[in-house]
DNA sequence: AGCACGCCGACT
DNA sequence: GTCGGCGTGCTC
C-alpha cells in the first residue's frame, strides 16, 4: 500500500499515476463514460465491478456503473469527474459477461447500457433517493410562512426524509416538491442524494437452548426443574421435537425459526421470553435464503432404454459438435434424459443453465427437477421479487447455485465456468424479447455464451424451429431424435371436423360442431378431461351494428376493440384503452349492435349453457392476471373435478395432465392462414402442443379434434400424421424460393411518429438510402404493417434480408446506423422513432 | 433514458 | 407580470 520508503526509490511508479476508469452506464447513448478514480480506490477497483457515479448536468443524478476499463489516458476533451464509492470488492460482472454484452451491443444493433439495463437485476442498481434534513445553521426564521415553521419545528426532531415521509408529515395533499423548493430557498433545509443498496437480505429471528444445555444430562436437569413450569416446560418440548438434538447435539446451533415455536399461543410467546430472559435459550439471526432449503430427497431417474439411447447418443455427438437437437415427440420423455445430462455435467464440476420459456418454468417442470436437485438448484424467474432474483445472481457468483433454472434473461447470469446449456422448447418465440432492446433471442445468446466457455448446448423441442432443424440437416448441428412417447402412450388420434358441411348440414351449434359436442359429453360421463383451445381472448373480437356495419374501433390504434362480458367493456389489446359498451350504435343509433367472432370467453359462456352440470375453468391472460392465478388454475383443474379447460396459447406449454383425453381446437383456419411468411411453421408448433396434451398416460389413446372449413389444407394433414419432417421439407423449399430464414437473415426497421407524413417521409428516404447501397432485392418495403397504428404512432416497416455468407453483416448493421442517425439528427424529421430488430421473428 | 434549459399560454 | 407546458440537446 501506501510505504513512504518506496516511494522514494520510485520515480515514477504507478501509485502516482491517475487512474481513469471507463464506465457502462444503464442508459442509451453508444459509448463509455470516462471516470477518475480517487486515490484511495485504486487498489480496490476492478472490471467488472460496480461503482457509484454521479451524472448529467450539475450532478443532478446517481448512477450504478459497471467497470469495463482501466487505463491511464485521462480524456483531452473535457474533465472527467470522480467516482463516488465502490460497490463490490469482487467483480459482480464476469469478464465473459462483459465480452457477451459489447457483442450483443453490436449484434442486436443497440448500446451497451441497454444491454446492462436488461441484464441486471434492478435489485443491483443503486437507488438514488433525494433526502430532507433540517439545517442546524438556520437563522432566518422569519422568512417563513405560519405552515413552514410548525412544520420545521416538527423536521428539527427527525432524522432526513425522504421525500414521500416529508409529504406524510406535512399532510395530505401538500405539494411536497413545491414546499422543498420554497425551505431550500430560505436555507431552512438541506437536500441531499442517500445512496443505498437496494438488495436486502432477508433476516430470519432463531433461537436455540443455550450451549450449557447440549449436553443430554443438563437437558434432563432442566426439564426436570421445568416440571413445576408446564408452560415453559412443553415450549423446551416443542424445541426439541423439532430440532432432535438427543441424536445430535449439533443440530442445536442451527436453532429453530422463532415463528415455528410460536405459532399460535400467545402464552407461548410470553414462555419463550422468559426462558430467553433465563438464558434458557439465545435468540440468534441468521441471512435466510429467499429459496427455502428444502431437502429434498435425491431422487434417483431411471431412464428407459430410449431415453438412455438417446442420452448416450448426445454425449457421443458432443464430442464432436457443439450443439445437439433433440428433436423428441410430445410426451417422449426429454426431461429425464435433461436431467440426467445436468447430473453428468455437475458432476464433471461444470455449471449448467436450463432455459425454459416464461409460462412452461412456472409448472410441474419445476417441481419436477427440485425433487432431484433440491436447493442446489437456483430459479430465475420474472415472477419472482427483485430480491430473489439478486439472490440467484449472487449465488452463483459464490457458487451456491452450480445449476439454474430461468427464463430468457438468465443468460445474463454470471457463469464462468458453464459445461451445458439446455433450451428447452427452443423453437418457442418467447425466447425473442421483442419490446425494450436489447432485442435478443436467448436461444442465440446462449450458443454465443456456451461458445466463449467452451460448453455444450443442447436444443430440445417437438417442433424445432425451420432454422434449427436446417443447421442440424446441414451437419452444423448434431441431431438425436426420439420417436416413441414415454411408458408406451400412443400419440393422439388427431382429426379434422368440417366446419362448412355441418354449417351445410345445419348440426353447428354456435361455435361448436356436433362431433366435438358428443365427445365432449362421452368424456364427460366417462369422467375424463377435455382441453378447448383457442387463441383468441375476451368474448368477442368485434362490435358490429347490423344496420349501417359500423365497428368499435380504438381511438389510438388501428384495431377493433374487443369485448369483453365479464367487465362489461370494450377493450383494446394492443394499448390497454377501455370503453363502455354501447347500448344503440354510436353513428346511426340502432339497437341491433351485435358481437361477431369468438374468444375465450365466450366458449366459456357457450359449454355452461350446453353443459349446466360441468365444471368449467378458463385459463388466458385475463384470469392469470393475479400472482398465483396460473398455479391455481393449474392445480384446480388438477384435483378439482374439473371437466373443461378453455384457454389461449398458454395452455400450450408444458402442461402435463395424466387423465386429459380429449382436446378440442377452435378456428385453425385463422391460424394458418395469418399473412406472414411464419404462419406454416406456426401453426404445425402451436397444434402439435396442444394435441400433446391429450393421452399423455399410457394404455388409453387421446383425441384431439380440430374444427376446420377447409379439411384438405397440406398442413393439417401434415399434423395429423405428426409429420415434421415433410413439413419441413415442404417449407424448407418454399423459404429458399422466395428468399426467407434460415437462406438469409432479417432485419426489420420499424419507423413510428404520431404524424403519418412524417413517418412516411422518414420511412421513405431510410429505404431510398439502403436499397441504394445494398440492392433492391435486400431492401423490401417500407410498407404499413398490418396495424398501422399504436398508441396514436404511425408505423412503417423496412425488412433488410441479408444472405448468409455472402454479405459483411457487421458492417452492413453499422451502415444502417449510420443511416438511422442521419434521419434521428434531421431537423425536419424530429422526433421520429426508429428500431431495429435483429432476428425478427 | 432523464434532466436542464429555453421559449410561449392561463393564473396568484 | 410569473408558473409551467413540453420541444431540444446533452450526458464523462
Amino acid at each position: 500500500m501506501e510505504n513512504a520508503d518506496l516511494s522514494l526509490f520510485s520515480t515514477l511508479d504507478t501509485d502516482e499515476v491517475t487512474v481513469f476508469a471507463d464506465l457502462i452506464l444503464p442508459i442509451p447513448v453508444p459509448r463509455l463514460f470516462t471516470y477518475r478514480v480517487p486515490r484511495g480506490m485504486t487498489d480496490l477497483l476492478r472490471i467488472g465491478a460496480r461503482v457509484i457515479v454521479p451524472f448529467g448536468k450539475k450532478n443532478s443524478r446517481v448512477l450504478t456503473a459497471i467497470v469495463a476499463k482501466l487505463h491511464n489516458s485521462p480524456p483531452t476533451a473535457y474533465q472527467a469527474r470522480y467516482i463516488s464509492e465502490v460497490l463490490d470488492e469482487y467483480p459482480l460482472v464476469t469478464g465473459y459477461q462483459l465480452e457477451l454484452f459489447r457483442w450483443m451491443a453490436e449484434y442486436y444493433m443497440c448500446t451497451i447500457g441497454e444491454v446492462m439495463n436488461i441484464a441486471l437485476p434492478s435489485g443491483l442498481k443503486i437507488s438514488s433517493q433525494s433526502k430532507v434534513q433540517y439545517n442546524p445553521d438556520f437563522d432566518y426564521p422569519e422568512l417563513l410562512t405560519e405552515f413552514e415553521a410548525v412544520l420545521l419545528v416538527e423536521l428539527k426532531k427527525q432524522p432526513a426524509l425522504s421525500y414521500d415521509e416529508l409529504g406524510r408529515l406535512a399532510g395530505e395533499g401538500t405539494n411536497v416538491p413545491a414546499l422543498i423548493k420554497s425551505l431550500v430557498g430560505k436555507q431552512a433545509v438541506i437536500v441531499f442524494e442517500e445512496v443505498k443498496e437496494k438488495y436486502i437480505p432477508k433476516m430470519v429471528r432463531k433461537i436455540r437452548l443455550h450451549r450449557n444445555y447440549e449436553e443430554r444430562e443438563q437437558l434432563l436437569v432442566l426439564l426436570q426443574r421445568l416440571e413445576k413450569l408446564p408452560k415453559q416446560q412443553e415450549v423446551v418440548m416443542r424445541y426439541l421435537s423439532h430440532v432432535p438434538m438427543q441424536r445430535n447435539p449439533e443440530l442445536n446451533q442451527k436453532g429453530l425459526d422463532k415463528t415455528i415455536l410460536n405459532q399460535d399461543d400467545e402464552l407461548s410467546q410470553s414462555s419463550l421470553a422468559t426462558l430467553v430472559k433465563n438464558q434458557v435459550f439465545e435468540t440468534f439471526e441468521v441471512i435466510q435464503p429467499r429459496f427455502a432449503d428444502d431437502h429434498a430427497p435425491q431422487v434417483e431417474i431411471r431412464l428407459t432404454e430410449h431415453q438412455q439411447r438417446a442420452s448416450d447418443s448426445i454425449m457421443a455427438q458432443f464430442e464432436s459438435q457443439n450443439v445437439v437437437l433433440l428433436h423428441g415427440i410430445t410426451g417422449s420423455g426429454k426431461t429425464e434424459v435433461y436431467i440426467n445430462l445436468i447430473q453428468q455435467a455437475l458432476a464433471g464440476g461444470s455449471q449448467v443453465l436450463y432455459l425454459l420459456p416464461e409460462i412452461a418454468l412456472t409448472t410441474q417442470i419445476v417441481v419436477r427437477l427440485q425433487r432431484v436437485f433440491g436447493d442446489k438448484m437456483g430459479i430465475y424467474h420474472s415472477k419472482f421479487s427483485d430480491n430473489e432474483r439478486v439472490e440467484v445472481w449472487k449465488g452463483v457468483v459464490s457458487g451456491r447455485y452450480q445449476f439454474v433454472v430461468g427464463v430468457r434473461s438468465s443468460v445474463f447470469l454470471p457463469f464462468d465456468n458453464l459445461g451445458l446449456v439446455i433450451v428447452d422448447e427452443e423453437h418457442e418465440t418467447s425466447y425473442k424479447q421483442h419490446d425494450p432492446a436489447p432485442r435478443y433471442h436467448a436461444r442465440d445468446v446462449a450458443i454465443m455464451l456456451a461458445h466463449w466457455q467452451q460448453a455444450k448446448v443442447l436444443l430440445g423441442s417437438a417442433t424445432p424451429a425451420l432454422e434449427t432443424y436446417y443447421q442440424a440437416k446441414q451437419g452444423r448441428y448434431g441431431l438425436v431424435e426420439l420417436f416413441n412417447r414415454f411408458g408406451n402412450a400412443t400419440l393422439p388420434d388427431i382429426r379434422l371436423v368440417d366446419t362448412k358441411r355441418e354449417k351445410q348440414q345445419k348440426s353447428m351449434k354456435q361455435e361448436f360442431s356436433s362431433v366435438l359436442l358428443e365427445s365432449l359429453g362421452a368424456n364427460m360421463d366417462r369422467r375424463e378431461q377435455s382441453i378447448l383451445f383457442q387463441n383468441r381472448r375476451g368474448y368477442s373480437p368485434y362490435m358490429q351494428c347490423e344496420d349501417c356495419d359500423w365497428t368499435a374501433e380504438c381511438d389510438n390504434c388501428a384495431v377493433s376493440l374487443t369485448y369483453h362480458q365479464r367487465d362489461a367493456e370494450l377493450r383494446c389489446h394492443y394499448c390497454g384503452h377501455k370503453e363502455q359498451v354501447p347500448r344503440t350504435c354510436p353513428a346511426c343509433g340502432s339497437t341491433k349492435v351485435k358481437t361477431i367472432g369468438f374468444g375465450t370467453e365466450k366458449l366459456e359462456d357457450q359449454l355452461q349453457i350446453f353443459f349446466p352440470d360441468s365444471k368449467i375453468l378458463r385459463m388466458d391472460l385475463d384470469t392469470t392476471r393475479a400472482k398465483n392465478a396460473y398455479q391455481q388454475i393449474i392445480q384446480e383443474f388438477e384435483t378439482g373435478g374439473i371437466d373443461i379447460l378453455v384457454g389461449t396459447q398458454m395452455i400450450t406449454k408444458g402442461l402435463d395432465f395424466d387423465n386429459v383425453s380429449l382436446v378440442g381446437i377452435f378456428d385453425a383456419d385463422r391460424l394458418i392462414r395469418f399473412p406472414d411468411f411464419r404462419a406454416t411453421e406456426r401453426s404445425f408448433q402451436m397444434l402439435t402442443q396442444v394435441s400433446g396434451r391429450a393421452g399423455r398416460r399410457a394404455g388409453r389413446q387421446g383425441t384431439v379434434l380440430i374444427q376446420t372449413a377447409n379439411p384438405q389444407q397440406s398442413i393439417l394433414q401434415k399434423i395429423i400424421q405428426n409429420d415434421y419432417i415433410g413439413l419441413y421439407e415442404e417449407e424448407i423449399q418454399e423459404r429458399q424460393n422466395f428468399n426467407y430464414p434460415p437462406f438469409c437473415r432479417l432485419i426489420k426497421l420499424t419507423i413510428r411518429h404520431t404524424d403519418k407524413r412524417i413517418s412516411q417521409q422518414a420511412a421513405d428516404r431510410l429505404a431510398a438510402e439502403l436499397t441504394d447501397a445494398l440492392g433492391s432485392s435486400r431492401v423490401l418495403g417500407p410498407e404499413e404493417p398490418l396495424i398501422e397504428r399504436i398508441r396514436n404512432q404511425f408505423l412503417f416497416d423496412i425488412l433488410i434480408k441479408l444472405e448468409r455468407d455472402k454479405v459483411n453483416v457487421k458492417a452492413v448493421k453499422a451502415y444502417i446506423q449510420d443511416r438511422i442517425n442521419d434521419i434521428l439528427t434531421d431537423k425536419g424529421l424530429r422526433q421520429v422513432s426508429i428500431v431495429a430488430d435483429v432476428d425478427c421473428l
